[in-house]
Formats: structure tokens, C-alpha cells, sequence
DNA sequence: CTTAGGG
DNA sequence: CCCTAAG
């Protein structure tokens, strides 16, 4: 149908030889499931990998060495398996309802978000890197976890949502100045502090820390001075605005996970804490509490916390004269940086999974992340699909929760995307879709079999595949990540073997 | 835009 | 995962 001829249309336009012909995919997998155990795409390409009887047949007709070679090849590799065809929906749902399906059964209509238009937005996002200065590679130069570069720091961040181990890629940088400041987590932390009776609420505690992103600025400090400590009690966090474009028709759980995501940005290096005593913001990172007034047991010292867009000061001048492209008008509070990002969820996913459950590899698609005022000024080519959010005027809400800052997601600041661990069952997709596709065609992997995923670019495919090839070479224990099964790994080597050797002979027949 | 590799 | 030189 529709869908069908799009998705098509899409295949056909590739350069890839051999595809000219091709059967549109519902054939292919009509043919797929009638001969079992073949890996099929018998459209008459040589990239077609066609392991039965004949196919070995055919490449021994071109000489002996090669048979061998296959025969050894197959023995090792269980291409022949007759797994289902799997495509990789969108890890925004994650395990839940990801996984495999049918090519037939998952109809391919076209895409809200094209996979290059999302790596178009990605690439205009990321102009500019703040890649930290490389670290030593200490011995081997492989790096498998990319995620190990020096700019996240290891997940202490206390969001509700956020599963216990995941670590979410925080970037490093000073977050927080060395003293005055209570560490991390963007809430308290001193628990000889936190213990005291100062609470408020009891219980409360815990909510309170997994809402430090909420909006108000605590500000209660009392000066204990039998220990002389500073109990400090911040009930929670004001941050920047946060402006949310999704589609109407996303599921609450996508609309988290973009909401998420778009925390997670702004905190990972756009802000900064900033704390304001009587008004006044304390500058000085250097003077000691008792010297800048903090630890005075004075009721009225309205200490307040806040955080705010480290690029901010940077920014402003240049823009000084754009508000009136804000939809919405900046507070002017000084403890308030009002800006604006815009989110494009990725897509309304028909699945309607808990999000809680799978907060990681779920947060949803490559958002493109453009500031408003770009936004607002040029198009509304996409309001016409997508709902306009304006989390201000929607209360105090959930959403009022959300902050917002677009520095720190700026396309000027470019912003890394954020480490997305591939699923065991999204490695076995793309093996499955490299056996049969081969190793120079990602694109084409990433259509069959990543499809629905916006955030694996065929880049990424190919970078996995690099690294599955390393796993599968080392020893078990080098391994890190989540455990692939061996007998993956196993067709990981096989397939990368096969297709070398493919490469190598098409080479020489030229 | 895709590939292929280095970083 | 990013960046880029080559196609």
C-alpha cells in the first residue's frame, strides 16, 4: 500500500548495487519464510548472502579455494539459522515492546522523522564540541565504552525515573565549586546535616531528591554552631524554563522520557549553581560560609540556591534585543535564565510502554534540540503536527517542573548525543541484518533492521559492529556492557569472516 | 549522503 | 560516539 510503496521508493533510490531489481520487502520476506533456513535477498545480488547448497555451489564454480574457504566458514557459522527477520522498532520503548517483528508484520510507513533528517538536525546541533582533553589511552586503544571519555560524570543524579544503575551521561565539569556548594545530585547532601530535625516534611526527604529539577529555590540555612556546620535544606531546585515540542499523538511516556532528556542535556553541562544570599548573588567561590554571611544563624539571611545557564552571561549581549520572539516573556527574575529549547519527540510510538520501567535506552529519539528563537522567527512547518507546549502557561503542573535551557542544548554548544548502550536484542538485529546484508551496506542495515529506531544512525551500526567484532575477539572477561551471548558473538565473527572474505574476492575479481 | 577509519 | 576524508 501506501507505506509499502514509500518504504520501496526508499530502497530503490539507494546507489546499492544489486537492489535495482529488488522485490519489494514483502516479497523478500514472503520468499524468506518459504525457504527456511536460508538466508535469503535473492534478488540476483552478490551482496546477497545465500548460504544454502547453491550459493556455495555457485562461489565454489569460481574457484576451489573459495569453496573451502565458505565450507570452513559455514561450518563455524549458523547463518542458515531460521530466525525470524528482526528490525529493531525503537529502543525509546526499549525491551518492552522494541524488539523484533516481522518485516511483514511491522507495516513501513514512512517515518515522521527520517533518519537523515533527524542526523541532518543532529549535525546542525553539534557544530561545536567540548570534548574533554582526551585521556590516556592506557594500553590498548580500543575503547569499547565510549561512554568512559572524561565528560560524564558517574551517575549520582537522583531523578525519579531513572533506574537505579544506569549511569546517565552527566557531563564532568566542574559542576559544582569545590567548597561552598553541597555536592552533586542538585540537592543536599551532607547527611549530618540532612538527619537533623530540619526537615520539614517527614519523608519527604526522598521526594524531595528525586525532585530536585522542581522549581522552587529553597532557602532555609541555620547555623548550627555547637559543630559549626551549616545545615542547609534545599527543598528543591528553580531552573531555567523549559520549552516542549511533541507531537500530540506521543504517548505520556514518550513526553517523559523527552522531558527527561532534555534535563538531562541542560544538566549535563549548561548549568551551574549559583547561590543568592539576601538577593544578591555570592560570587566569590573562595570565601569561606561564615565569611560571605551564610552560616550567620539568621532567619532572614534567605539563602537561596539556584542554576542557572552557565553560558548565559556569554549569550546575552548578542541577544539582547530577541525576546520578543519568546512566545512567552521572561520572568526577569535574576534568579531565573529564561530560555528556551525546543524538543521534537521523536515519534508517537503506537506502543504505549510504562516509561518508568525503562528510562535509559528509552529516552526518547534523537531530539533534534533548536532554540525557539530560531524556531519561532523562521517556521511552523511542524506545528501543524505537533503541539506547541508552552510549559509556563500549563501551571504548576508536572510540566511547570520542567526547566528549560537552551544553552545548554544550544546547536552553538552542540551537544553530544547521549550513550544509548545497544540492547542484546538490538545486537542480534543488527547481526542478523549484517549476515544477510553484508558489512559495507549500513545504510541499508539500518533500514532493514534499525528502521524505527531514530537514534542508531547507520554510523552507529557500523561503530557497534566494529565493537562487536573487538568483543567477540576478546576474552570474555575483557568484556564489558552487557553480556552478549557467545553464540552471538560467534555469528558476529562469522559474519565479519564472511563478508572480509566476500570483500576480498570481489576486490580480486576487479 | 554513504563509507570507512581514526580518534 | 564523534569527526572526516573519500566516493
Amino acid at each position: 500500500m501506501n507505506g509499502e510503496s514509500s518504504h520501496a521508493r526508499k530502497i530503490f533510490k539507494g546507489k546499492v548495487e544489486g537492489l535495482t531489481e529488488r522485490k519489494p520487502e514483502a516479497e523478500l520476506v514472503k520468499s524468506s519464510s518459504i525457504e527456511s533456513g536460508t538466508l535469503l535477498v535473492k534478488d540476483g545480488s552478490e551482496d546477497a548472502m545465500d548460504l544454502d547448497a547453491g550459493s556455495i555451489e555457485h562461489a565454489s564454480a569460481e574457484s576451489n579455494v573459495k569453496a573451502s574457504l565458505f565450507k570452513d566458514c559455514i561450518g563455524l557459522c549458523p547463518f542458515s539459522r531460521p530466525c525470524a527477520d528482526v528490525e529493531v522498532v525503537s529502543r525509546d520503548d526499549d525491551g518492552n515492546s522494541s524488539g523484533c517483528s516481522q518485516y511483514g508484520a511491522m507495516p513501513k510507513t514512512s517515518r515522521p522523522l527520517s533518519y537523515t533528517e533527524t542526523r541532518r538536525m543532529s549535525n546542525l546541533t553539534a557544530s561545536r564540541h567540548w570534548r574533554a582533553a582526551p585521556i590516556s589511552k592506557s594500553g590498548g586503544s580500543f575503547r569499547t565504552d565510549w561512554k568512559t571519555k572524561p565528560r560524564f560524570r558517574n551517575g549520582r543524579t537522583s531523578y525519579s525515573c531513572q533506574r537505579s544503575q544506569k549511569i546517565f551521561p552527566f557531563k564532568k565539569r566542574k559542576f559544582f565549586d569545590q567548597s561552598t556548594l553541597p555536592p552533586s545530585d542538585g540537592a543536599f547532601h551532607c547527611e549530618d546535616i540532612f538527619n537533623s530535625s530540619n526537615k520539614r516534611t517527614n519523608g519527604n526527604d526522598m521526594v524531595s531528591a528525586t525532585e530536585a529539577s522542581s522549581s522552587v529555590t529553597g532557602q532555609h540555612a541555620s547555623l548550627d554552631s555547637r559543630d559549626c556546620n551549616v545545615k542547609l535544606s534545599i527543598k528543591s531546585f528553580k531552573v531555567p524554563e523549559l520549552f516542549i515540542e511533541i507531537p500530540a499523538t506521543a504517548t505520556v511516556g514518550s513526553l517523559k522520557r523527552t522531558v527527561m532528556e532534555a534535563i538531562t542535556a541542560i544538566l549535563g553541562d549548561g548549568l551551574h549553581v549559583g547561590i543568592l544570599l539576601q538577593g544578591k548573588k555570592v560570587r566569590d567561590d573562595n570565601k569561606t560560609l561564615l565569611q560571605t554571611g551564610i552560616s550567620e544563624d539568621d532567619k532572614h539571611s534567605n539563602l537561596g540556591f539556584m542554576l542557572e545557564s552557565r553560558h548565559a552571561k556569554m549569550m546575552s549581549p548578542p541577544h539582547t534585543k530577541n525576546p520578543s520572539n519568546l512566545p512567552f516573556s521572561a520572568p526577569g527574575g535574576i534568579t531565573r535564565h529564561t530560555t528556551s529549547l525546543m524538543l521534537q519527540a521523536g515519534i508517537s510510538h503506537a506502543s504505549s510502554v510504562p516509561a518508568e520501567t525503562n528510562f535509559s535506552s528509552s529516552v526518547g529519539s534523537d531530539l533534534g534540540a533548536v532554540c525557539s528563537l530560531a524556531k519561532a522567527s523562521t517556521t511552523d512547518k511542524m506545528s501543524d503536527s505537533r503541539a506547541l507546549v508552552p510549559v509556563p502557561a500549563i501551571g504548576r503542573g508536572a510540566l511547570s517542573v520542567v526547566p528549560f535551557n537552551c544553552k545548554s542544548m544550544h546547536p552553538e554548544f552542540g551537544q553530544r548525543r547521549i550513550r544509548r548502550p545497544f540492547t542484546v536484542s538490538e545486537v542480534e538485529a543488527l547481526v542478523q541484518a549484517v549476515e544477510r546484508l553484508g558489512t559495507g551496506r549500513w545504510r541499508d542495515v539500518k533500514l532493514h533492521a534499525f528502521d524505527k529506531a531514530n537514534h542508531r544512525t547507520y554510523v552507529d551500526l557500523k561503530d557497534k559492529w566494529k565493537t562487536l567484532v573487538h568483543t567477540a575477539r576478546i576474552s570474555p572477561q575483557q568484556r564489558r556492557g552487557e553480556p552478549v551471548p557467545q553464540e552471538v558473538l560467534d555469528r558476529v565473527l562469522a559474519a565479519h569472516a564472511y563478508w572480509s572474505y566476500r570483500r576480498q574476492l570481489v576486490k580480486a575479481e576487479v
